[in-house]
DNA sequence: AATTTATTGTGAAAAAATACTCAATTGAGG
DNA sequence: CCTCAATTGAGTATTTTTTCACAATAAATT
């Protein structure tokens, strides 16, 4: 405990609470690392070891409890609380994104959702929240209280528009913009490169990877 | 060369290859490893071993020649042709997909879009395809050389329309269900796993990663 | 033509991440 | 209450990936 955490443990607890909640549907209260690697193609040692940097969760002999360990985890990935966001971008993806109801329920709900074109600002969507203007994206991110931001707006105007959320105090962004943001190192960064996955599906079927 | 290529490499090259575009759009010809490490938060000397292994492209003194490595790129991405692909699920992600550009004119090519819901079947997307019977995903797939498949269902039937895709011969698999695929190991898979995104995100807001 | 500056490609070193191993526990079954 | 099978946690080893360091080369300048 309290040593370095690996960068990829991040994505595999995730990964972990995803496939507890739906063990835990099925009613299954117990299981062990060994099984867990199975249904997610890792080494039982991998799936303790990464635990273990948070603590001893398991009990030997019998494994992990399902319930238990999902409260940890949660607690862990930061989701045993909710997480106002904003999309930015009012089209294909943000729009898509905003109507996606997985988001909610796990512990983010959708505060606004911004963009430039007129035509669009006013638009109701699901939910009864209406696209409003991204001019006024600096109080609505203060007055909402909200945390982090997601970028589905055309590369050219991303940068802009991360500094911008950024300077209204954004802790974290999820940016599906195709390009690399610049950003303080205070603020956490997810990228969703949607084009640069078929790229890099296109490279393994070529190269056999 | 022909060493065994480091797994984070595919996404890097394809993270090169949309720099070298914006740069070739700006007019620049030649660009440093320094440069790209610069503009991507990388190390000049990961650019340099991370092309090496694929051959030396660079010239001393000078740099990369941005066309020539563009078109080298292009090949070991695989993009230097046409991809055949097929989106299942006409649900907000797979149509956001659908209308999605980009894709077009990077090399993939959208040759289908189906679905199970007979509300949705014959119903006309952009770019003149209508979205088809699930059903008869087998004869799509074989009839129209389709290699890629997305999938963009709910998590309960992914793995059974996995199933079904792998054994119509498709190569590769982009997943946008939320689940854990299991595949015969030559077909090649890139995960996209919007809700966990969120999550690792705000893991690292927590945590500081 | 010699010197200087820039920059690559690559072998070697360092760091990071993964996998192995096994003592320590746990619970179950006699 | 003893033994056995299952399983964790953690120290150690191995593998993978990144970074360093520098000889080799190219172009520009004197």
């Amino acid at each position: 405990m309290t040593e370095k955490i690996p960068r990829p443990v991040s994505k595999r607890l995730a990964i972990y609470y995803r496939l507890l909640r739906s063990l835990s549907k099925k009613g299954t209260d117990t299981i062990s690392s060994s099984k867990i690697g199975q249904s997610l193609d890792l080494k039982p040692s991998q799936v303790r070891k990464d635990l273990s940097y948070f603590g001893g969760f398991g009990k030997r002999g019998t494994g992990y409890n399902v319930p238990d360990l999902m409260k940890v985890l949660e607690k862990i990935l930061g989701v045993d609380r909710s997480w106002n966001i904003i999309i930015i971008g009012a089209g294909n993806i943000g729009l898509a994104l905003a109507n996606y109801e997985n988001l909610v329920g796990e512990g983010f709900h959708l505060s606004a959702i911004v963009d430039s074109d007129p035509a669009k600002i006013g638009r109701k969507i699901q939910n009864g929240l209406s696209i409003e203007n991204v001019n006024e994206i600096d109080a609505i991110i203060k007055n909402r209280n909200i945390e982090i931001a997601v970028l589905a707006v055309p590369a050219e105007i991303a940068q802009f528009l991360a500094d911008k959320v950024v300077s209204s105090g954004i802790k974290g962004i999820i940016n599906f913009a195709p390009l690399h943001l610049d950003l303080p190192k205070h603020v956490r960064l997810e990228d969703v490169h949607i084009l640069m996955m078929f790229k890099s599906l296109s490279f393994k079927i070529v190269n056999g990877e």
